[in-house]
DNA sequence: CTGAAAGCGCTTACAG
DNA sequence: CTGAAAGCGCTTACAG
């Protein structure tokens, strides 16, 4: 039922290594048996089964893409880059959903490494160690956080966290807060980091740090009350839902954004521009990072030698839309 | 580097026939050799290579799903379902995007179809023609899309559209709009109709056909205007995404929802709950029928001897939110 | 219960 | 430029 390379040769009339090298290295063979091969096999209908070349080649043509839920827009951009450059570049990917469960991540890499080129993890949850460990068993690319010695696609967050903090303080803030997401979050830190360093060089300038919360909607909808009650006049939330669960629950309270507090979000997901009022938020180009740890794994993959360093930095940049404001003036 | 089966073999001092046997049918094996086996394999690492047991037991346990758009949350959540079931049955899941092109799609099956034991084709663009040709090629199943001859699981759009004009008429509405989402969608063509059926069997009760739109924010946005002029006080809108464009651009004209106008959604994507007001609309249990989808694959793939009809239809119901209320009293 | 052998569908030196 | 042969890592009748 199935047509393989066999049945080509023997309709061909030809040998079923013609047949291999008309159809893979076509230059390896006369222009009058190539055109003889490839029509055959065209109405053939037949196609090569991958998983017999990659026995002998060694090489799949497929790699691994592990992320933490599917159902977020957040990862959702980046599968659909990664998928993109893999199927330009003739590869195929596997998808491996770990559900935030570290012990799940290291589960599927394994399964994967031995069916796969190799592997990209998008936002690891796992250890620095077993991550390492990995690394050492085939190509390994993360996306969304850095480790020493491996490969890595990370967004420019120290950056992000940098442009927001000088927004909020052109606007004449003076007290902002910075509602944290999870403690396990490597973004997280970054951003932190950044907050911490920008408010200590500016004069005057207060950081509240709220959190740790959940980088969900009702992780912002807890904050929000911790915010107003630290006399805040403008929130940094983790991320866009984040964002969104803190206007909710401000909105709920009668205070009024950007009116009376400012709120700024991280990510630009799509629903940033569906709540009122749209979030300020931070742009992270999430399909070219889905390209880009496509890219950077090839350059392994196929020991191409790459201009590229071991560690990229995406740079992104501020969306200013209706949820910043002025702080309202002093009574 | 990598350890194979003959590696295990040596050092274990059996046959690697015995190795195979031990791993995989360990039931053919004696107590002491199996166990042997098995503490060899595992101190050593091995992990048998999936494509060259494929290439002898003609199964490759992978399965492949297409999606139009992996951005999309509606389509993030069957992916999670899909993953989530294949995993816990041993499978490994490949996935394309296919960027809402039908030539993309159609390449993406064949493309597929070699390489796994079946393929999941989710709310397939392609021609009756082109899926039926696919199903001929191997197992496959459609999800939200239904095709005679071909196994599918679809939601249930008409009893969806019911409830929902139920629920409004129930609240006095009279005229009611219905913002339709893209031709070439099937679930379209389903709620229209069963739309169409229930005012015709109501008393006193004018549907208005509006569109078609593009299925998101902004069509949500250019059908509003038309709504209104319509004379509508109640508008069905074909997903949450237009929903949420309707009652922007109804907020930009001053108009109140549900205090002006009740608007409705279908699916139940997370962002109906981000909006204010939250939007009543139809729950479709997508990871459900993410799972459902495998199962039914693998009952062809394995000639399970299924009890489940060719076509399943997955019950779905109403959300009752903020975003629908009695029309306005006549002045 | 165990091993030697054949073979799954390909690719790739090796001859000619 | 082309074909016969070996072999990729497994599984599975077939003997013993």
């Amino acid at each position: 039922m199935v047509v393989t390379i066999r049945d080509v040769a023997q309709i061909a009339g030809v040998s079923i290594s013609t047949v291999s090298r008309a159809l893979a290295s076509p230059d390896k063979v006369s222009a009058v048996t190539r055109v003889l091969v490839e029509d055959t096999a065209r109405t053939m209908g037949y196609r090569a089964n991958r998983a017999a070349r990659g026995l002998v080649t060694g090489r799949t043509t497929s790699i691994g893409l592990v992320v933490p839920d599917l159902e977020n827009p957040f990862f959702g951009s980046i599968c659909k880059g990664v998928q993109a450059r893999a199927r330009s570049a003739g590869y195929s990917v596997f998808i491996a959903d770990t559900d935030e469960d570290p012990s799940l991540e290291d589960e599927a890499v394994r399964n994967l490494t031995k069916q796969v080129d190799g592997v990209i993890i998008c936002s690891a949850r796992s250890t620095d160690a077993a991550l390492q460990q990995a690394a050492g068993d085939g190509p390994l690319v993360l996306v969304n956080r850095a480790l020493p010695g491996v490969p890595s696609i990370t967004f420019d967050n120290g950056g992000g966290a940098r442009v927001v903090m000088r927004h909020l303080i052109a606007l004449g803030h003076r007290r902002i807060a910075y509602v944290a997401g999870p403690v396990t979050s490597w973004s997280n830190r970054e951003r932190t980091l950044a907050l911490q360093a920008f408010a200590a060089e500016s004069d005057h300038v207060d950081l509240i740090e709220l959190g740790n919360f959940p980088p969900v909607f009702s992780g912002g909808m807890q904050a929000a009350d911790l915010a107003v009650a630290s006399g805040a006049t403008a929130i940094v939330a983790f991320n866009d839902l984040v964002a969104v669960g803190v206007i909710e629950r401000l909105r709920q309270r009668g205070l009024q954004v950007p009116a009376d507090l400012s709120v700024t979000g991280f990510d630009n997901v799509p629903v940033s521009t569906l709540v009122w009022p749209n979030l300020t938020t931070v742009d992270f180009p999430r399909i070219q990072m889905g390209r880009a740890s496509v890219d950077a794994l090839l350059d392994t993959v196929l020991h191409r030698t790459s201009i590229r360093p071991a560690i990229t930095q995406i740079p992104v940049e501020l969306v200013v839309r209706q949820s910043t404001a002025p702080p309202p003036q002093r009574a």
